[in-house]
DNA sequence: GTAGGGTTAG
């Protein structure tokens, strides 16, 4: 029995073709078409079964059998059936030199046209004796690479190991690649074992297959193993190791090869020089990577995009866009990465000007649908407010990834049209998009802004069968998003299921407390924090302050301040200035905050001056508040709320002189008064009121209920105050406009669709007035339900007639 | 004969 060498056959079968004349069915005229022959079972059923358990792989691996493995029984799965191929297990002796030509010719055309299981069936059908060419099997190897296909590139290991060729330098690199490809650095390892005389490239790819999987030491090790076996690394190697280098920011080491370069012990060349820039970038040494880019002899797109990149991601957005702008004069030519780095300068920039530069060179370029560039441009434009732009290059988009809808997502939110953006999630679920820790971190942000729990709760669902649920990030946006919601149960739940709390975490979490005036559990959980030796940042002690101003902990509030600076080493900011102000003024000592604020190193901050304000209308003291609001106003002159709240006292006063004067200089400053609308969700669909609406289908019917309630209210005690409806008109007529403000439509709507008892969650766009609040204390009590109103200032609960904010509206 | 560098959201 003769080993038969077969060469490339110099012609391919075509389907269907049958040899010899008098061939039965299902014998070779099978093998030619190019679909599998043999029944492939599916993995689940052990045909392509994965190896995945480690044993396994050792088994396999380490198995010097020529015959073939079967590990686990798995690979039965493609048992021969009789009598199909009966013969060509039999010996080469019975099949002929041209009947195996044929088979190989097939064999290759179904490795070209991808058909690599039927090419497999084939490849195993043949006797074992017959040998094949290394070109087949090389080109079979890659094929599976590059597909990713794994488990047929394992069998055809496998089958080079029964032919005895896996010690083969050719075949073996072609193995590690394939394994590399497919990302199994252990299978690779083993057959990079295998190989008897290794050489740079059989390292090279090794040492490649770590570095591609982030098993960087273990590359660096190989690296060093390479040059003790005296197998000096070339070019390809050095760029490899050193951007295994850029990616753990392993300066040291890159240092070191850099330096053998140097010294003429490497080589080097515009790839390597590249990749050292970029490592220099990476280990935050830019100035040494510019050193590297000014002493390059030549430098191609890469370099001068790294470089861009260094700086656009650094904060040097200018720098960025110069060198962009040098590397056109030096005559080269911008690719798809070049141009997403500088629209990230242009974005960081905040230079519209400049993006709508660089996105009209995309286009000239060509690169307008190239899914990366798309992308920047989408979250360029969103930060230029410019959600519409974004729309546009999202709609043309030919091809889409999660971040595409993603940085869609975020735009609408951002532009705060958050229905759009849940409406948006939805279509992408549609599309079958698998959304990422990113894309929820933006729709969990939606919810909380829309106050849509039900939606939120589906989201935390799909998080936790993602198993996202204990990371720190999705954790504080479930945390924030229950909490925004009214939820507060619900965010502590998140909480504690986090393992590995940070500062983040914690803040998210007293800040819930602190917003639903639960300042005890606010403080409770920041001395909790402090036993568990996390420091507190700034927001931090900006959500505990707040939490002493609503719970009235002035001594507290006063230990925290002081301890700012002294114990945590935070610079005390506008913010927490502010707090400060909000103690003092809500326990009432308007004089205290008065001074307090003339004193303090930061007073021309808005924030500061909208304390005092709030505190003085509280406390009705007119003169302060008048001063306070017109600080707020000079500081602040597109900003409503200080015009209205000026003009609310002008209006208590009767001096409509005043409030006239206060229109005007709204007119002038071109301040619109934002029309009021108010929102709630019911079985996951957000409906949104304004004031006095009458385009919602069911108005009618919120009229009539309305309508009873307010009577209802009436005989309980309720006053309108027309006070505060900022128009010199008919009392009866004010009386009107307080009746149809949108968060009483919501609330009635909200009590006609839901069953009896549970909570209302309405979302208002500005503060509610003052009515209002009194009001839906009345509804509150008369309907029997919890009502959660969060509006542009605070969360006010109501429950039984009280408000969870003691009247500190 | 086979191998290598730059990438967006947060």
């Amino acid at each position: 029995m003769g080993v038969l060498e077969v060469d490339p056959p110099c012609f391919s079968a075509t389907k269907g073709t049958s040899l010899a004349s008098d061939s039965c069915p299902g014998t070779f005229s099978d093998l030619f078409v190019r679909k599998p022959v043999l029944p492939v079972k599916d993995d689940k059923e052990g045909g392509l079964a994965p190896l995945d358990a480690e044993e396994d792989l050792h088994r396999f691996h380490s198995s010097s059998d020529k015959r073939p493995v079967v590990p686990s029984g798995r690979f039965q799965g493609l048992t021969l059936e009789p009598p199909l191929l009966d013969k060509l297990r039999a010996t080469s002796e019975d099949l002929s030199l041209a009947e195996t030509e044929v088979i190989l010719g097939s064999i290759k055309e179904n490795i070209i046209e991808g058909n690599l299981k039927t090419a497999l069936e084939q490849l195993e059908s043949l006797p074992i004796e017959v040998r094949i060419n290394s070109d087949i099997l090389s080109l079979f190897l890659k094929q599976c690479g590059k597909t990713k296909s794994v488990h047929v590139g394992r069998r055809i290991h496998n089958y080079i190991k029964m032919q005895g060729l896996q010690h083969d330098t050719f075949l073996g690199n072609h193995i590690i690649n394939m394994y590399r490809h497919c990302k199994d650095t252990s299978s690779a390892k083993y057959a990079f074992d295998d190989i008897h005389r290794k050489n740079v490239i059989s390292w090279t790819i090794m040492i490649s297959a770590y570095a591609h999987n982030g098993q960087y030491e273990l590359a660096l090790q190989l690296f060093n193993d390479m040059q003790k076996d005296n197998v000096r690394p070339d070019k390809v190697t050095v760029s490899t190791i050193i951007t295994a280098c850029s990616n753990i920011s392993a300066r040291d080491q890159g240092r070191e090869i850099h330096q053998m370069i140097i010294d003429g012990k490497l080589e080097s060349d515009v790839v390597v020089e590249s990749a050292l820039v970029n490592m220099y970038v990476k280990s935050n040494c830019l100035e040494e990577a510019q050193k590297v880019f000014d002493s390059m002899r030549s430098r191609n797109v890469v370099s001068w995009t790294t470089m861009i990149l260094a700086y656009a991601q650094n904060n040097q957005e200018k720098k960025a866009l110069n060198l962009f702008e040098q590397m056109e004069v030096f005559g080269v030519i911008p690719n798809e990465f070049t141009l997403v780095g500088a629209l990230s300068a242009c974005s960081r920039l905040r230079s519209l000007a400049d993006g709508l530069n660089v996105h009209g060179k995309a286009v000239y370029h060509g690169y307008e649908s190239h899914i990366v560039l798309g992308n920047a441009l989408i979250h360029m434009y969103s930060k230029f407010g410019h959600w519409d732009l974004g729309l546009k290059v999202f709609s043309k988009m030919p091809m889409k990834d999660v971040i595409s809808w993603t940085s869609m997502l975020d735009a609408y939110t951002e532009e705060g049209r958050t229905k759009d953006t849940l409406q948006l999630f939805e279509e992408m679920n549609w599309e079958g998009i698998i959304p990422d820790k990113v894309t929820f971190l933006s729709i969990l942000g939606a919810c909380a802004d829309l106050l849509a729990l039900e939606q939120g709760k589906r989201i935390h669902a799909s998080i936790i069968s993602r198993k996202l649920h204990t990371d720190q990030m999705v954790g504080c946006a479930l945390i924030h998003m229950y909490g925004r919601c009214g939820s507060v149960e619900s965010a502590r739940e998140v909480f504690d299921n986090i393992q590995n709390h940070n500062v983040h975490t914690w803040t998210s979490m007293i800040s819930v407390y602190s917003q639903h005036g639960l300042s005890r559990d606010a403080l409770i959980l920041f001395n909790e924090m402090l036993k568990e030796d996390v420091k507190p940042n700034e927001i931090t002690f900006v959500s505990v302050l707040s939490a002493c101003s609503h719970g009235g902990f002035i001594a507290e509030a006063f230990r925290c301040f002081n301890s700012l600076k002294r114990v945590f080493d935070i610079t005390p900011t506008a913010e927490h200035y502010a707090c400060m102000v909000d103690v003092l003024g809500r326990a009432g000592f308007l004089k205290e905050a008065e001074e307090l604020l003339k004193k303090m190193p930061i007073s021309g901050d808005v924030v500061i001056w909208r304390s005092m304000l709030s505190a003085c209308v509280a406390f009705n003291d007119t003169q302060r508040a008048k001063w306070a609001a017109e600080e707020c106003i000079k500081l602040q002159p597109g900003y409503s709320a200080p015009y209205v709240m000026l003009s609310n006292i002008f209006v208590a006063e009767d001096q409509w002189e005043e409030v006239a004067r206060i229109q005007r200089i709204m007119d002038i400053n071109g301040v619109k008064m934002q029309l009021g609308k108010s929102s709630i969700e019911i079985k996951d669909k957000i409906h949104e009121f304004v004031v006095d609406d009458q385009a919602h289908p069911q108005i009618e019917q919120i009229h009539a209920e309305l309508g009873t309630l307010s009577k209802k209210m009436e005989e309980c005690g309720y006053v309108p105050m027309v006070n505060t409806v900022l128009h010199d008109v008919e009392e009866e007529l004010k009386t009107y406009m307080l009746k149809y403000h949108s968060e009483r439509l919501a609330i009635v709507f909200g009590h006609m669709m839901t069953p009896s008892k549970s909570t209302l969650r309405i979302v208002k766009n500005l503060r509610m007035c003052f009515d209002c609040h009194c009001a839906i204390k009345y509804m509150s009590k008369i309907l029997e339900r919890e009502i959660i109103v969060r509006d542009s200032y605070c969360s006010h609960h109501f429950k039984d007639g009280v408000c969870s904010c003691l009247d500190y509206w």
